[in-house]
Parts: C-alpha cells; sequence; structure tokens
RNA sequence: GCCGAAGUGGCGGAACUGGCAGACGCGGCGGCCUCAAAAGCCGUUGAUCGCAAGAUCAUGAGGGUUCGACUCCCUCCUUCGGCACCA
C-alpha cells in the first residue's frame, strides 16, 4: 500500500495514526486509572467532614475561584498544592476540611452576558459547571457538600445580613463625595481597585465623580489592622508590607493658621514640623470646601474658580503622573503662620489632594521637592530652616539659600527658627509639636492613606444593598427577617452609569417597615468583594437557614490553617477578609480577630515570558494535557516547575520529562511484583529478552549481600521529603529526592545488589511519599503492591533515624581554601582522627610537599582546609 | 522617587545556620535494543587549556570581611512586583 504520487492521505488514516500512535507511546494506562480512582474518593467520601469531630482539625483553604470560562494551567498550581497539603495533612492524620465554592457575581459574567444576550446566571453556572469537571479531572478534592456560590440567595442573603450589621454599628454609611468612576465600566470603584489610575477590570482611566455612596468605615479599623499585621507570623514578608504601605501610617501634627481677615482657621498636617519656620505659603486642594469663601470678594474670583474647575476635571490617572507639571494661583488671602506670625500667602495648587490630610498643606520650600519646584515656578520665597550638619558653621545662609538647586530634605541642624536653632531637626520634630500643643497652635496626630472602602456598584450583577429610602423615615435598613432582598431576574442589565435595577418597578416600590408608608429600594449592588469577605465563615455552615453561621463550629474551626491563593489579592480581598473579621468579632459573632493564620502566595505559570491571556493566544489548557499524559503528570510538572511562591515559564517538553518519570516508576512496581512469583510458561517466553525478567530479581534476591546504601537513601529521602513539606512548600525539591531514590533503584537492580524486602520498603515509600503530589498513580500502585486501599488511610512514612547518617562521609580536604582531595572517613570521627586520616592522603602529601601547614580548620563531618605557605 | 523581591550552565532550577557550586529535570551528544521507528535503557554534558593525570576560570559588576563567600557587609548595574504630588 504505497502512497500513490498526488493523493492525499485521507483524513481518517492520519487520525487513526495519531491514535496509534498515542497508544504506543502511552507507558502506564493513566487514563484508565485516574478515572478509577476519582471515583473512588468521591464515593467512600474521604473530603467529607464532620463539622462536630474538630479535635486535629484541619481547615485547608484555597482562594475559591470566580467562574469563567476554563482554567489553564496557572491557575491549576492554585487548586494543585491546596490539594498536596490537604492529602498530606490527611496522612499526617488530620481531620482535614478542605472546601470548595464560587466566587459568582461581578463584571466578566455581566458583561458577556451582554455580549451574549443571555442571563448572568446562566453563563456563570455554564461556567461553574465546566469548572468543576476540571477540577474533578485534575483529582482536586473537595468537601462538595459544602459548596457555596455567592450568587445564590442563600449565600448572599448573609451577605446583606452582614451589610446590616455594619449599618448598625454606624460602620456603613452614606456620604457624597468624589469618588472613582469607571467610564467603561459604568461604574463607582473602590480606591483598591483602581491601580495606577487606571480601573483594575479594564484599564480604563479612571475619573472624579461627585456621588452619593455608600462605604464601609475601614478607617476605623486603620490601626488594628496595621499593628495586627504583626500576628500573621507566618505571611509572605511582602504581602505583609503592601498592606502596611496601603494603610499608610504617618505620625505628624495638625497646625492651625489663622486666616487674615476672617474668623476661619485652616488646618494642615505636617509630618515635618521641624520646618514650620521656612513656611513660605500655603496651599489648598482645589476641592477644598472653605475655597469659595474665601475668594467671594476677590478680583479675579471668575479666573480662579476657572482654575480650580480644571484642576477639577482633570482625571485621576493624569492628575498623578509624575512630571505633570505643577500648576496654582493665588487667593489672594494670608493667613498667619502661629510660631512666628509672620504673614504668607495661600494659594490654590493641583498639587495638593483634598483625599490626604486636611487638604491644605504648608508649604517649605526649602525642605520639600515638591514646593521647591512650585516656588521657584511663582517666584515665590525660599527660606532655610534646616543645613547639613557639616555646613552648620561655614556656610552662610544667605547664599546657600540662592545657590539651592533643590530642596534639602534629609536631616541636619536647625537654622532660623528661633528659639529651636541649633537643635538637630530630629530632635525638633519632637521639641516643635510639644510647644504647639502647650500654646494651642497644634496637636499630634497620625494620618493614614487607607480610604473608607466604597461599595455601591451601579451594576446587574451583585447583591442588593438591603437598604430602604422612606419619604417620612429617610434611610431605612431592610429587617433582617425580610432578608433575602432578591435579585430581580427580568432586568436589562445593560450598564449606563445608572444601577438597572432602577428599570424594575417591582423592586423599586417598597413598604417602609417603619411607617408602612412608601418606599423606595438602593438600587445600587454590593462590590463583589463583600461576597468573598466572608465565605471562609459559610463554608463552615453552608447549609444553615436560619444563621449565616454556626458560631460554635467557626470558633473550633478557625482561624483557617492554611491559606493558598494568588498574590493579585495581597491588598483587596485580604484587606477585606481581615476588616469584616474583626466587625464580626467586635460584635461577638466569632471569636477570633484574624481569618487566616497562614498564608500561601503561588506564583503565576507564564508562556512565553507572558501571563497566560487569551487575547495573548499563549494559554496552556489542562485539557489536552491530561488527554494525552493525565492528570498526575500534569500535577507533577506544576509542582517540579519550580519554587511554588515564584512565577515560572510552562515548557511542554518540561511535563514530558514528568511523564517519563512516572512511567518510570510504573515499570518498577512492574518489575517488583512479578518478581513476587515464578513467571509463567508465555511469559518466560516473551519476557526472556527483556532485561527485567522476573528470574533476574528473583535469583540475586536469595543470594545478594543486604545492600544497606539503599536503605539508608530510602530514609533520608522520607526525612528529605518531609522536611520539605513542613518547612515550607518546596515541592520541587521534595519531588527531585523522589526521583534520586527511584534512579538508585535503578541502579541497584541494574548491579543486582540488592534484596528483595529492602527494594519492597524503598518502592512502597516512593509510592507512599508520592501520592500526595500524584494521587492517581499512586493509589492503584499501592494496591498493586498488596496495600489496601486508600493510601490516604496510610501513615505518611517516618524515617529510622540510625538509618538517615551515611556509613561513610566524604570529607573534601582544602589547601588555602582550593579542593585538593577527599577522604572517606566514619561519620562520628574526631578532629584527631580526621587529621592522621589527611596527612595519611596520598594526594594532600603531595601538596603539601613545598608547603608549610600554618593551621588547621577541622568542621567535624563537613570539611579539613589547611592554610599553609611555601616554603 | 520610595518600598520589596530577584540576578547561578543552552533552559527550569539545587546548595540546611558561611564549608565539595551546578542536585533533579529539560535540551544536546554518543551508544544499546530494533529490519526500521516509537518507547525504553546505559553513558556523557559549565567554560578554557591539555593526549592524559590534571590545571585555570566561573554564581549580574566592582570592592571588603573570612582559613573559606552563591550565602555576610559596602557601592553600582539589570529585571520583576507594589506604592506614588500621601505633605
Amino acid at each position: 500500500m504505497s502512497s500513490n504520487k498526488g493523493v492525499e492521505t485521507p483524513p481518517m488514516f492520519e487520525e487513526f495514526i495519531k491514535e496509534a500512535m498515542q497508544r504506543v507511546k502511552k507507558t502506564y494506562p493513566f487514563d484508565k486509572i485516574e478515572r478509577k480512582w476519582q471515583k473512588y474518593w468521591i464515593k467512600k467520601r474521604f473530603f467529607k467532614v464532620d463539622i462536630k469531630d474538630f479535635r486535629n482539625k484541619y481547615y485547608c483553604l484555597v482562594m475559591f475561584p470566580y467562574p469563567s470560562a476554563g482554567l489553564h494551567v496557572g491557575h491549576g498550581r492554585n487548586y494543585i498544592i491546596g490539594d498536596v497539603v490537604a492529602r498530606y495533612k490527611m496522612m499526617r492524620g488530620f481531620n482535614v476540611l478542605t472546601p470548595m465554592g464560587w466566587d459568582a457575581f461581578g463584571l466578566p459574567a455581566e458583561n458577556a452576558a451582554i455580549k451574549d444576550k443571555t442571563h448572568p446566571k446562566k453563563h456563570t453556572f455554564n461556567n461553574i459547571k465546566t469548572m468543576k469537571s476540571q477540577l474533578k479531572e485534575w483529582g482536586a478534592c473537595y468537601d462538595w457538600s459544602r459548596e457555596v456560590t455567592s450568587c445564590q440567595p442563600d449565600y448572599y442573603k448573609w451577605t446583606q445580613w452582614i451589610f446590616l450589621k455594619l449599618f448598625e454599628k454606624g460602620l456603613a454609611y452614606r456620604k457624597k463625595a468624589f469618588v472613582n468612576w469607571c467610564p467603561s465600566c459604568n461604574t463607582t470603584l473602590a480606591n483598591e481597585q483602581v491601580i495606577q489610575g487606571r480601573c483594575e477590570r479594564c484599564d480604563t482611566p479612571v475619573t472624579q465623580k461627585d456621588l452619593e455612596q455608600w462605604f464601609f468605615k475601614i478607617t476605623d479599623y486603620a490601626e488594628r489592622l496595621l499593628s495586627d499585621i504583626d500576628k500573621l507570623r507566618n505571611w509572605p514578608e511582602r504581602v505583609k508590607i503592601m498592606q502596611k504601605n496601603w494603610i499608610g501610617k504617618s505620625l505628624g501634627v495638625n497646625i492651625h493658621f489663622p486666616v487674615v481677615g476672617s474668623d476661619k482657621v485652616l488646618t494642615c498636617f505636617t509630618t515635618r514640623v521641624d520646618t514650620i519656620f521656612g513656611a513660605t505659603y500655603m496651599v489648598l486642594a482645589a476641592e477644598h470646601p472653605l475655597l469659595e469663601e474665601f475668594i467671594k470678594d476677590v478680583k479675579n474670583r471668575d479666573e480662579i474658580l476657572e482654575f480650580v474647575e480644571e484642576v477639577r476635571n482633570e482625571s485621576k490617572i493624569k492628575r498623578s503622573q509624575l512630571d505633570v507639571e505643577k500648576k496654582g494661583i493665588f487667593t489672594g488671602r494670608y493667613v498667619i503662620n502661629p510660631v512666628n506670625n509672620k504673614k504668607i500667602p495661600l494659594w490654590v495648587a493641583n498639587y495638593v489632594l483634598m483625599e490626604y490630610g486636611t487638604g491644605a498643606i504648608m508649604a517649605v520650600p526649602a525642605h520639600d521637592q515638591r514646593d521647591f519646584e512650585f516656588a521657584k515656578k511663582y517666584r515665590l520665597p525660599i527660606k532655610v530652616v534646616i543645613v547639613p550638619v557639616l555646613e552648620f558653621e561655614t556656610f552662610h545662609l544667605w547664599k546657600r539659600t540662592a545657590s539651592l538647586t533643590r530642596a534639602h530634605e534629609d536631616d541636619g541642624i536647625m537654622v532660623n527658627s528661633g528659639q529651636f536653632n541649633g537643635l538637630s531637626n530630629r530632635k525638633a520634630v519632637r521639641r516643635i509639636a510639644d510647644f504647639m500643643q502647650k500654646n494651642g497652635i497644634g496637636h499630634r496626630t497620625i494620618q493614614y492613606k487607607l480610604r473608607d472602602w466604597l461599595i455601591s456598584r451601579q451594576r446587574y450583577w451583585g447583591a442588593p444593598i438591603p437598604i430602604l429610602y422612606c419619604n417620612r423615615c429617610g434611610i431605612v435598613p431592610v429587617p433582617e427577617k425580610s432578608l433575602p432582598v432578591l435579585l430581580p431576574t427580568a432586568v436589562k442589565a445593560k450598564p449606563r452609569g445608572e444601577s438597572p435595577l432602577k428599570d424594575s418597578k417591582k423592586f423599586v416600590n417598597a413598604t417602609c417597615p417603619k411607617c408602612k408608608g412608601k418606599a423606595g429600594r438602593e438600587i445600587d449592588t454590593m462590590d463583589t468583594f463583600v461576597d468573598s469577605s466572608w465565605y471562609f465563615l459559610r463554608y463552615i455552615s453552608s447549609r444553615l437557614n436560619n444563621k449565616p453561621f454556626e458560631k460554635e463550629d467557626v470558633d473550633r474551626w478557625l482561624p483557617v490553617d492554611q491559606y493558598i491563593g494568588g498574590v493579585e489579592h495581597a491588598i483587596l480581598h485580604l484587606l477585606y477578609s481581615r476588616f469584616i473579621t474583626k466587625v464580626l468579632f467586635d460584635s461577638d459573632f466569632i471569636s477570633f480577630d484574624e481569618p487566616f493564620m497562614n498564608l500561601f502566595t503561588q506564583g503565576m505559570i507564564i508562556k512565553n515570558g507572558a501571563k497566560m491571556s487569551k487575547s495573548k493566544g499563549n494559554v496552556v489548557s489542562p485539557d489536552e494535557l491530561i488527554k494525552s499524559y493525565g492528570a498526575d503528570t500534569v500535577r507533577l510538572y506544576t509542582l517540579f516547575i519550580g519554587p511554588p511562591e515564584k512565577d515560572a515559564e510552562w515548557s511542554d517538553r518540561g511535563a514530558e520529562g514528568a511523564y517519563r518519570f512516572l512511567g518510570r516508576v510504573w515499570r518498577l512496581v512492574e518489575r517488583i511484583t512479578q518478581s513476587l512469583r515464578a513467571p509463567t510458561k508465555s511469559e518466560r517466553s516473551n519476557l526472556n529478552k527483556i532485561a527485567s525478567s522476573p528470574e533476574f530479581i528473583l535469583s540475586e534476591s536469595e543470594g545478594a549481600p543486604r545492600n544497606d546504601s539503599l536503605r539508608r537513601k530510602t530514609h533520608q529521602t522520607i526525612k528529605k521529603v518531609t522536611d520539605d513539606l513542613e518547612k515550607g512548600f518546596h515541592f520541587n525539591t521534595a519531588i527531585s529526592a523522589v526521583m534520586e531514590l527511584v534512579n538508585e533503584m535503578y541502579i541497584a537492580i541494574e548491579k543486582k545488589e540488592i534484596t528483595h524486602d529492602i527494594l519492597r520498603e524503598a518502592i512502597k515509600i516512593v509510592v507512599a511519599l508520592l501520592s500526595p503530589f500524584v494521587p492517581h498513580i499512586a493509589e492503584e500502585l499501592w494496591q498493586r503492591l498488596g496495600g489496601t486501599p486508600s493510601i490516604l488511610k496510610e501513615n505518611w512514612p517516618s524515617f529510622d533515624k540510625n538509618l538517615i547518617l551515611d556509613e561513610t562521609v566524604t570529607i573534601p580536604v582544602q589547601i588555602n581554601g582550593k579542593l585538593r582531595s577527599k577522604i572517606e572517613v566514619t561519620p562520628g570521627i574526631d578532629k584527631e582522627g580526621l587529621k592522621e586520616k589527611v596527612l595519611s592522603d596520598e594526594k594532600t602529601q603531595n601538596y603539601l610537599k613545598n608547603l608549610t601547614v600554618k593551621r588547621w580548620i577541622i568542621i567535624p563531618n563537613k570539611l579539613v582546609n589547611i592554610v599553609a605557605a611555601n616554603k
């Protein structure tokens, strides 16, 4: 059947070849095995937890996913790590809770639904179905009986309940303010959702809008959220630092400046009171509430207002650009510097923010670069009040001021500052603050960068805010018994800058629970980060109808023992969850005030140097890989790719390597199990070509010398893998340790230097150590080795302390720090013995021939270094 | 600009409190098996010099501490992440 010229191979045939190739390439029947054991785990309910049995509890939590169209191998990393931890802890005897759910409200589903002209709910549930089967295919196991879905009324009822609790405590409030607005998503955004002036979701530059909105008063918790970071011993340092920076605490002084010709006083915040004598003007933010009053009699009022309007309209991104030119205008007013009663001009400028401090600053151009640039531009006076220590005696101040090319922001000695002259500026900070407090000029205060959490969203797919507006009673919370406030289904979701819920008359028109009169419902929905800020509590009591959770159970199971997720949530989700936990703690709904004691953030998996994304076309789908290599291979490679906290580049070749290794383990077990019985005739004739014939092992297992080195290696591997898992998430090195052991087993068999009992011990341990990583093949091999399923019920292997030390150690011998020889000694050898050994070493003697030994550095069991000089 | 992390073979990465740099894997090269391939197995693989024994150089760059530095200290460069006119 030679191929004829010009005749193309029929596609059917190609398929056939491809399939045949697959079959040949397959080194073990992973597909059957994986299906078998996935069914088995579900049937036996290994992951189902009785919440009342909290002895030895271990709450292993993976950040619940947003239901998107499908998962790629990068997402998989998160679930695989979680699954490894859960399985390992089970083998260590813990009662492991590992739940899963869906962060199911949110914009992408809504946008996709608008595009497809379907309902976001349909979209969401389709995605959940897909992702759920993907998780199962990965072999990631959860207690599905606790599944939560945040867009379901039985869940968001309690999200609304949490809103009411915050409202009762005055922690949920409504105010009119300039808020972040994404013109593309047509909704407001929390401060945390603005990334470098752009929308976190769609990257559109964020603008400011003056709106009446709901906020959570997270700023009341700023101090506790900051100081309790110290409790989080096992959080990545970088996440803690990010949170600290986000909260942004500064100690300083509020100084009061009387306004000339007015009874008003302007207060400004500064961390540098030491520079107060150098304040040569004062600046207000364009949004400052007193500004209009101050300028009402000024000649160029219209000009100033025009400027203010211009600044207000600038987008946040434009205003935050570093190189944006500083602009300002004199208000015609003056204020009095309270420390020296000097009159200084009052300006308004684009470089002062209303959101931070008081929206007014004292400008010290000599010691603040921003003020310096502004003063140079508008020819405002620059007055030096701090000079570098070295220049204090020698430098003439007038000269220095004139020659100043940039602000002197560093420490130094006080000058031109009245009674404080000659002090170090650090000391002056304290002295001047004391002086101000005593004289009522100012007072010490603390500022945070953290802003209150804006939670209103003008979008459809979210939990309705449970609030009513009554003409008579004003703002009225929906009574608890009337929850949930159901999200109406028959609403066109299309965003237009106002919540689409407005269209549903049935939804909007309500009765006031207080006066029974007519009332309108709040039409905005809640930020989805509210949904995810408490889901870890709901898992404990996910089917409870009359309460969000059972306090007794939650108190027993939380804080979460291990939380695993992406670092992209370092601020948003993790900060909000900590906040809500503290609020619930303060109201005695729970007895702990930090939700997650141990946090692990895994790195991204990238492809071709970039984050996987559909638009870049570099997404690696697990489905294909699982089909050709099996889930265990995908799991093993994902864990082996590198340290899990770091980003890693995906390589298909690397995945093949993982597959080869599993094949090697598979064949190793085959050899060992086959060697247990005499081969049948047909086996004999089939196998006699192959080196691994059963006779091979049988014959050498009788008279072979006991090979302790493999036993040692086996026990050392147990120690290494256990340490790697206990001390951190060092999956990559744990796996390579097992690979080493497997390699040694092959070598031992090849050299016929092994007895069967040692080999059997080793292979059982290999399978057990691998089982958290590659559970399907491990279960199968365990069974084939005569173990009773499931391996999850086995104890994690323990090692024999006597076996982890090598029989002999190789000690490197250095001369002047350079490796010159190696000697074999017994481990416990003392210094003198070691020295003797080294001196009798031929190679070393050679090197020492022309040298005089000056010093011996002997580190027992480690190395010998001889310090020597030429004769 | 500030804060943080990281720079090690062709590649992903090892190296516990300062003690044999390059474990393990990928890729490459050579071989075995085979009619041939696939799969598998064995060997080899940092660079330079050398027939070889071996020598020299190598952990971003440059200094320093030390008997000894990937590891500690100083200066600098590069990459990534966070914050950013925060007073």
